[in-house]
DNA sequence: CGATACATGTAAAGTGTTACATGATTTA
DNA sequence: TAAATCATGTAACACTTTACATGTATCG
């Protein structure tokens, strides 16, 4: 079972979707820690459809193709179950920004500094579209550790931590190579 | 031009090695931000040296094959001299656990429990290790700006500053999902 | 004498990206 | 009427991982 699937299942765990809306998922806020393309989804969810994790409605579609609603079946709820309490794999980490840091001593200086810039002003304008969002949700009450949509607001907190520890480092790197 | 070629440049940026450092490198430090697999390196390094990139010195090895000592080229260094500065390409960031927090809802809580408690143990002991390795990469006097050994140094903070905002989140995790 | 480190390579399989293809409905 | 949204799919290519393959030197 390719992480894919599991990320499907994550998907699907709150209810049922369509192809299309799983994809939109995959940009917001899903993508924010996981990521697929069109491409990869719909042929895997064909492929878990015949093994029985998924299944579907199918309706006329506006296209060519039947529009389908997918849902976790009893079988793809218990593996989603079983996953999610077993430790991740550790995969590897990439990240460009610090991979270019490495080498940072064969640059030219003024040129990192002005990268570090403006990547620390990318993440803050990352970190507060997340603060929008952490306000929407505690205004929802997404902050119950009991409620159905604590963990989505869970993972909002983690993207919060982490752009906010990008913005540091970016700033402390543009103070440490500046004049 | 891939990142892997780019990654094999910034790995040879202060000077030349042999496939076999180079991962070893790819294991540490650069491992830390950066990874690939021998079978991947291997054959890059040999476009690379087609390309002009890289050249190499080739001496008796113990096996069957040279041993190759590469280094950067003119072009080489120009080239990653050029592609440092520019801004990193957003790649999609994959982090299972925060995956599967996102579907919490759908695994038994204690199970949860225990999985972020296990993960904050985990990502304490990659801290205390970088820990470690700053106060010995400070006593080299690496933490110079000016120095030739500051990019490796900061790519440490940030690898110290990433694991701190991990164990935070997963003991946050913890508490809330505590009775 | 067995394991580990040194040292380089290839083959096959799996995963992911980019591009192509169709066609209805809604919005500017 | 042009563009965007809804909706599903395939093909080709690029990248990454796992496994295989060879052989010496050193350490316990």
């Amino acid at each position: 079972m390719s992480t894919l699937r599991y990320a499907l299942l994550c998907t699907l765990h709150a209810g049922p979707l369509t192809g299309y809306e799983i994809v939109q998922r995959m940009r917001r806020p899903i993508g924010y820690y996981w990521t697929a393309q069109q491409s990869q989804i719909y042929p895997e969810l064909a492929r878990m459809t015949e093994d029985g994790l998924i299944d579907h409605d199918a309706a006329a579609g506006p296209g060519p193709h039947d529009r389908k609603t997918h849902r976790l079946t009893e079988a793809g709820r218990t593996e989603l179950a079983r996953w999610l309490t077993e430790p991740p794999q550790r995969r590897p980490p990439k990240d460009e920004l610090v991979l270019k840091t490495y080498a940072l001593a064969a640059a030219d200086r003024d040129g990192m500094r002005a990268l570090y810039r403006g990547e620390a002003r990318k993440h803050q304008a990352q970190l507060d579209d997340y603060l929008a969002q952490q306000a929407d949700a505690e205004a929802r009450g997404d902050d119950d550790p009991a409620g159905p949509r604590f963990g989505a607001y869970a993972t909002l907190r983690m993207g919060i931590a982490a752009e906010r520890t990008m913005v540091d480092w970016c700033d402390w790197l543009v103070s440490q190579l500046g004049r």
